[in-house]
DNA sequence: GCTTACTTGCGAATGAGTCGCAACTTTAGA
DNA sequence: TCTAAAGTTGCGACTCATTCGCAAGTAAGC
C-alpha cells in the first residue's frame, strides 16, 4: 500500500458522487505528485481486490467510466437522459436477482451492475407539461 | 430508411451474437459501400428508436461496446472472466424489479441493462481442480 | 427544374486508456 | 547495515474506438 494508493481509495471512499479517472486524478494531483498510469493501474488494482466498482452509467457525460467505493449494501444506478442525475436505489430484489442467478446459472459472481437509462421523475413532468402546450 | 441502415438493422436481426461496431461495420461493407462513421450513425439512431441495445458487457474483450437486436424477451447477461462467454438469461424477476423500479421511483425506463461479471460453472470447476494440486 | 432537408463518405481530429522503460522504493536475506 | 530482487512510479509516446466538419450525393415536395 503505497501513498498512491492509500490517497486514490481515499479519495473514492470520501467522495459520495461517481468519479472517472480524469477527475479522481485531478483530485488527487491537489493532495499529492501522482500520474495518469498510476491512477488507472491502481484502478485495475483496487477493482481486482474487490474495493470499487466500475460502472458505465451509460456513458451518459463522454466515453468514460466511473468509479465508486464497494461499501457494504449493494445498489444499482438510474441514469436520468433529461438532466442527468444518477440515482443509487437500494433494494433486496437486486439481492436476490443475483443470488437466484449463482445458484440457477451455477455462475460464481463477482461484480454485478444493473443500470437503467430513462426519465426520473421531475424530468418527465417536466417534458409532459411542455407537451401539454 | 436508406440502404445503409436497411443492411446494418438486417445483420443485427439475423445475427445471434453480439456485435461491436467494428465488426458490424465489417460485415456490412461485405455488402454495401458503407463508412464508419455512417455505421457508428446509424447506431445511434437505431437505439434512439428503441430497436437495439448497446452492451458494455464488462468491456472483456477490450474497450468498445456491443450491440443487439431489441427482441421482444428481455434477458441480461453473464460475462465469464475465464473464458470470456457471454451467456444470456431470461428470468422474469428481472422484469419485475424494472417494472417495481418504475413505479416505486416514479422512473420512465427507457433501457435496463444488467451485467454480470465472473466466472462461470466450467471455469469454476477448472479453478477448483487447478488449486487442488 | 429548383429548393430544401437529410444522409453519406472521407479524412482529420479527439481523447480515453495503454505501454515501454528507466528511475525510484520497498522488501528480505546475507 | 549492505545488497540484490521485486514491485511501483512518472514520463512520453502510442493506440485505437469514436466523433467531427464538410462537400458531395440523394430523396421529396412544389
Ligand atoms: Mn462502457
Ligand atoms: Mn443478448
Ligand atoms: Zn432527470
Ligand atoms: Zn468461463
Amino acid at each position: 500500500m503505497t501513498r498512491q494508493r492509500r490517497v486514490l481509495l481515499e479519495i473514492l471512499d470520501q467522495s459520495d458522487a461517481h468519479l472517472d479517472a480524469r477527475t479522481l486524478c485531478e483530485r488527487a494531483q491537489k493532495k499529492i505528485d501522482i500520474d495518469r498510469a498510476t491512477v488507472y493501474r491502481t484502478l485495475e488494482l483496487l477493482k481486482q481486490k474487490g474495493l470499487i466498482d466500475e460502472l458505465d452509467l451509460m456513458h451518459l457525460h463522454g466515453e468514460m467510466h466511473y468509479f465508486e467505493a464497494r461499501t457494504g449494501s449493494e445498489h444499482f444506478h438510474l441514469a436520468c437522459y433529461g438532466c442527468g442525475k444518477i440515482t443509487e436505489v437500494e433494494d433486496g430484489m437486486f439481492e436476490r436477482l443475483k443470488k437466484h442467478v449463482a445458484l440457477h446459472e451455477g455462475f460464481k459472481v463477482q461484480t454485478a451492475r444493473l443500470e437503467i437509462g430513462g426519465y426520473c421523475r421531475a424530468c418527465t413532468a417536466q417534458h409532459k407539461k411542455k407537451s401539454r402546450v
